[in-house]
DNA sequence: ATACGCCATGTTCACGTTAACAATGTTCGC
DNA sequence: GCGAACATTGTTAACGTGAACATGGCGTAT
């Protein structure tokens, strides 16, 4: 229990006070500009000067004020990160790539978290952020609804969202379409007749990007489209969904839009003393990490949700430093990832 | 495809440089000083004037700097996140709810996540957030190794761990112990003879904390306590560890340190036919939303993440406002979920 | 009627930094 | 050896806000 001697050394008087740009400059012998010159890195510096300079900084525990230099700068380096439920898998992982590349770019990221998803709540959570002066704004908001709003957020601060379809903002997204494309296909491609969808929420933007997918994926191979049963994303939903779904005759496979309503897909069809895979095949959506320990192992969708969000934060970045803007769209392509929940039809092995 | 007409509206010149206080004083007709009173809500202004700065400044799109308030009040008001992982469910409801209860209080957040789990990721990220001008820091670090690192933090900025055991600074955390301990003590009371304890990484908090609760409860009731197997949290590790336990005779009961380990056992229990709860009891930690979906819906314990996340706001505004501190560590307590994977052992039913 | 006090508002300054320009000393070319 | 270019350092002036103090007008108590 000694006391902790780091830091806030003592100044020359001990007076407490942090020291400024000013304090520095007296104990190193030169004027408060050279400090800021060494802090710059500017180069008209001696090396000898320079050395002084960082020991007197050393020695006081010098913290440049970051106030005072936005002040006269103009430059805040700050982003913000609007964000819808980031209890999510996907958000939060996103989230933590935004972060990690802002950093690294020299910036630093706040937060703001949407309490509702409306348009008021976005155009606060805007506000808020603008408020905080930061320089530009990323947006985890895959809801039309939350992306309809966009087109009223001021102009002025750059803006770019991810995961969130089109939207009157640059955007970066995984490709929904593919992968629900590649989900039905891998299922044809197995032999069965046709896919039923469980979709999501359809304020939610990859929610009619995923069923377009598996609707096209069935159209081209001349597939009967059945009619597709709609849940919220949770466990729950997906368990209901599929107990509606057990009547359907000659029912073999199934497409859900992600991996919880999976699980409750799963569930439901075991409690039926349905067997997956062989009875009826399913796939899911996301590749959360649990995916791979459910029972049976899912066969799902992945999205690189960490590219996305550093896509999203380099195409931030380009605006805000004025780079020469790119095109204004990203594509992150996903992966079909194969594990136990699919295999060939029943009705394929008896008629050979 | 209209051009959106919202905010930025004209200045006098469209000049399109942002209003600052003294072009709204200038356009209200009155001094800055008299505008500064208006924002900062100060008594000393007529209702007229104050109509007519509001309006002035409505028209103008006025925002106060906050870098010049930042440097002349020496106030911030912004605080600072430190989070291992925030792809957890755990530290994602933590942030979240750190986040809604800072804003409500009119702080900001700034975040930085932990590349890695040592001494030197932590003192980078405490760095990160200091040279940030937070004026407070909480980390979400439930680690032994973090946690011994929390002693050597710059003494000086208000600081609160969450979820991290016994540390040099004020915590909050959820009794681990007690969660451990009713998991076992239900297990028990259901009259299985013994509980096998799959436990998590030592080098978690939580880890040690849930075993000591499992323990105790066993040798409470005089019970054998069997040896403990140690997964990683990970699906993948808990699927493992069951694995190794099949062998063990009698195995009846068995307390898994969190959810997804959970998830895992039961998928290695079902592929080697084991049915649960009929053959083997399962009880698990967190309550992840996932949890009660699983096959069968997992009987947990139930951590309230936000109640954790506003209390250690609340404890680090305490710090931050200069409150009379009250204690230093809070404590919450948990809740046992009993959901459908813990019965009666069969060895009971057999012989009544 | 006058002085006192209070209310509303204005003036000046400081916060800590960087930009712009000024002022040294130093070296190099011819 | 001298002027010009250069390297190094210093001086001054912003940046936009709030604190502290100053000012003026008006009502009221005496």
């Amino acid at each position: 229990m000694s006391v902790d001697p780091v830091v806030d050394s003592p100044g020359e008087d001990s007076g407490r006070r942090r020291a400024v740009m000013a304090d520095v400059a007296k104990l190193a012998g030169v004027s408060h500009m050279t400090v800021s010159r060494v802090i710059n890195d500017h180069p008209a510096v001696s090396s000898a000067t320079r050395e002084r300079v960082l020991a007197a900084m050393a020695q006081l525990a010098y913290r440049p004020n970051i106030a005072a230099r936005t002040l006269v700068t103009g430059r805040t380096r700050r982003l913000g990160v609007i964000s819808v439920d980031t209890t999510l898998y996907g958000p939060a992982s996103m989230l933590v790539a935004i972060e990690r590349a802002a950093r690294d770019a020299g910036y630093a990221v706040a937060i703001a978290s949407l309490p509702a998803l409306d348009r008021r709540a976005l155009g606060d959570a805007v506000d808020f952020l603008t408020s905080q002066a930061v320089e530009g704004i990323i947006a985890i908001t895959p809801h039309t609804t939350t992306m309809a709003a966009l087109r009223h957020v001021p102009t002025g601060v750059p803006f770019v969202a991810v995961e969130g379809g089109k939207a009157a903002v640059p955007t970066v997204a995984v490709d929904q379409y593919l992968g629900a494309f590649l989900a039905t296909r891998h299922l044809l491609a197995l032999g069965h007749a046709t896919v039923v969808h469980i979709g999501g929420p359809q304020d939610w933007y990859e929610a009619p990007e995923r069923e377009r997918g598996w609707r096209d994926a069935l159209v081209a191979e001349d597939r009967e489209v059945p009619e597709v049963v709609v849940g919220d994303w949770s466990a729950r939903s997906g368990h209901e969904a599929a107990k509606q779904l057990l009547g359907i005759p000659g029912l073999s496979a199934v497409f859900v839009a992600n991996d919880q309503m999976a699980l409750g897909v799963l569930r439901a069809l075991h409690e039926a003393q349905v067997s997956v895979p062989d009875d009826i095949s399913v796939v899911g959506f996301d590749d959360i990490p649990e995916a791979a320990y459910f029972t049976p192992p899912l066969t799902t969708v992945r999205q690189d949700f960490g590219e996305v969000g550093r896509q999203g934060l380099d195409l931030l970045l380009e605006q805000v430093e004025g780079a020469p803007r790119s095109r204004r769209r990203r594509v992150i392509p996903p992966d079909l990832v194969i594990r136990k929940s699919t295999t060939v039809p029943l009705t394929r092995l008896d008629s050979p």
